[in-house]
DNA sequence: GTAGGGTTAG
């Protein structure tokens, strides 16, 4: 005890102030010494503590984001009987607000006799930062009133809460201050404006916003890419990403995650690498979020081998790790790998809703209907978590892959959600493959009622009944279609060779290699109809004869970059096409005759899943 | 003293 008070009672230099120099930040153990000595050196001193003791204490506790700490020096003050300044109050504010203790905050905050812009911000900040945007809101709005103009600190927090509430009319009168008080050129300030409005899905305001800035650092960089990569903007995320880089941006770790999302919509594979091994040269330290990302690329872009070596390599892996390796071994069909990496992550990591998602996805497409089944069964009754519309769609596809319709229109009418489009649509799937005319009547009237512009559905319908031969009805499909004015969603593949991203549109009449790729398809189509294969015109939806019909087929995206794959690589050589849409019957049967005829294998990603021909055969079984 | 950008499902 005496060596303690030895210690403590050196005069004041123990002042908790920044630690020295020499200490180590990570050592815990220092740390609370310090924090020890200050709260007791406060509790020696007793009703004598001063305002160094406390501010002390609380610079302390805040470095060291210690609430324990905290409550205590704020306890000692009460008990003391010690009335903080309005700047002590304002500090022990943040403390709670940092230590993400809101009713701590709050109770100090609504007690301070005068409150200064930095008590208010600090306090919207703690809400913002907790995910509590309509709080954080509310509190602004109360400070505006109170005629209190916000500084750069305020601006830039409370916009994150504008788009996290996605409250953009509220986003745009912040702007107008922004603009009132001098601080819309702020590097906080506009970084903070232009993600609002990329996320808010006005990717030109914040480009806008972005060119304007005076100055240009990796945060803003970073923020006007993801801001491209989230909304699906993906070859312009690419695009921007190059220019920013050849004129010097700087990227950390936040930034390769956003390009990363971009590359995986692409599929471009050489890019993620080159970013994968960038990371790896410089030495990068390891972020679980980075990792994650680049699993996703590496399985988004078809390479799973290289996605679970990153995954095998983590020191440590987040539940986004996991779902993330399950999600890309769903989308492959491969589902005995989802069942197994499920049973492993059980043991490591708690599974949450996006877990069983994927699990539940994965099973359906791998074929897993029972254990499928099991698996929502175990997530209620042994997790105890309460199952959502995505899980409850994941069930109407896995009984509707089983061809269990009738099971499954029981199970929508027993949900407590109304049916989604998904659901319709996965179900009009179902009756495609198991020949059910019908349900899939029925189910599409539900659908065309909820997403008729969607073509995709027509088209599915019209598959259906000429499966049946009912070609009367195929024309009604048509003229359906046509009533509804279908705007269709332009089909769109592509395929990646050495870094460039080759896009075919439907009907293309505008690419340069035109004519050559027009002679080469209908090499192809001679030799694949010679082996057996027969065109499915229920896939034109137009009021044309059966040659044009032929002819319309001939041009859908996929099959063109199939066509122009084939033209420029060597046979072993695996071809990788994206498609936008989902594929259409058609284009499978076609992918599947050259994968026979060419002896090539393809690999086809479509916006459901990916499709590997081999041989004549694809790895969905068919069912899509 | 208070501040901005990021990963997984459908």
């Amino acid at each position: 005890m005496k060596k303690i008070t030895k210690t403590f009672l050196r005069p004041i230099r123990y002042s908790l102030g920044p630690l020295p120099p020499n200490s180590n930040p990570k050592s815990p153990r220092l740390l609370n010494g310090h924090l020890d000595s200050a709260l007791l050196h406060m509790a020696l001193r007793g009703a004598e503590a001063k305002f160094h003791d406390y501010d002390a204490a609380i610079t302390a506790c805040v470095e060291r984001r210690s609430l324990r700490y905290g409550q205590r020096a704020h306890a000692h003050m009460i008990k003391a009987r010690y009335r903080p300044s309005a700047y002590l109050a304002t500090r022990l504010a943040i403390l709670y607000a940092k230590c993400r203790d809101m009713g701590g905050a709050r109770n100090v905050f609504d007690e301070m006799p005068e409150r200064s812009i930095v008590a208010w911000t600090a306090v919207i900040s703690g809400y913002a930062q907790m995910g509590s945007h309509g709080e954080a809101l509310e509190l602004f709005v109360r400070m505006l009133a109170t005629g209190i103009l916000p500084n750069e600190f305020t601006l830039a927090t409370i916009l994150t809460s504008c788009s996290g509430a996605c409250k953009l009319d509220l986003g745009r009168q912040v702007h107008s201050i922004a603009i009132k008080t001098n601080f819309e050129s702020h590097i906080f300030v506009g970084s903070s404006l232009l993600d609002m409005y990329a996320k808010s899905n006005n990717i030109l305001e914040a480009r806008k916003v972005f060119d304007f800035l005076p100055e240009r650092d990796v945060v803003s960089c970073t923020a006007i890419l993801s801001g491209y990569a989230q909304l699906g903007l993906d070859e312009e995320a690419l695009q921007l990403f190059i220019e920013l880089y050849k004129e010097g941006m700087h990227c950390n770790y936040v930034t390769f995650t956003s390009l990363l999302t971009a590359l995986s919509g692409l599929s471009a594979l050489d890019y993620g690498k080159q970013v994968h091994s960038f990371t790896y040269r410089h030495e990068l330290p390891f972020y679980v979020v980075l990792e994650n990302s680049l699993i996703d690329m590496y399985s988004k872009c078809g390479s799973l081998t290289y996605a679970r070596r990153v995954f095998n390599k983590m020191p440590e892996r987040s539940s986004v790790s996991w779902n993330t390796m399950i999600v890309g071994y769903g989308k492959h069909g491969l589902g005995d790998e989802v069942i197994q990496l499920f049973n492993l992550m059980l043991r490591e990591v708690k599974p949450d809703r996006v877990t069983f998602m994927a699990v539940l996805s994965g099973c359906s497409h791998g074929g897993l209907v029972d254990e499928g089944l099991s698996i929502f069964d175990y997530m209620i009754k042994e997790k105890g978590l309460k199952p959502e519309i995505g899980h409850y769609g994941c069930v109407v596809d896995l009984l509707g892959r089983a061809g269990r319709i009738e099971k499954a229109l029981d199970f929508i009418k027993s949900m407590p959600f109304e049916p989604t489009a998904a659901m319709w649509g996965s179900l009009l799937g179902a009756c495609r493959v198991h020949i059910n005319i019908p349900a899939g009547e029925f189910v599409a009237k539900r659908l065309l009622d909820i997403e008729p512009e969607n073509a995709g559905n027509y088209v599915i319908l019209s598959n259906i009944y000429a499966s049946a031969s009912r070609w009367q009805d195929v024309v009604d499909v048509r003229k359906l279609m046509m009533e509804k004015a279908v705007i269709k969603e332009p089909g769109r593949s592509w395929i990646n060779l050495d870094k460039v991203i080759h896009t075919f549109y439907s009907s293309d009449r505008f690419h340069p290699k035109k004519g050559e790729i027009e002679a080469k398809i209908k090499e192809i189509y001679a030799k694949i109809k010679e082996a057996g294969f027969v065109p499915d015109l229920s896939c034109v939806l137009h009021d044309v004869d059966d040659e044009q019909k032929e002819r319309m087929l001939l041009g859908h995206s996929e099959k063109l970059a199939i066509t122009f794959g084939l033209m420029g690589t060597p046979r072993s050589f695996m071809l990788r096409i994206t498609k936008n849409l989902r594929v259409c019957v058609d284009c499978h049967n076609f992918a599947k005759f050259v994968s026979m005829v060419y002896e090539r294998e393809i690999s086809l990603r479509d916006s459901n899943r990916f499709h590997l021909f081999v041989k004549g055969a694809c790895s969905c079984g068919d069912y899509w």
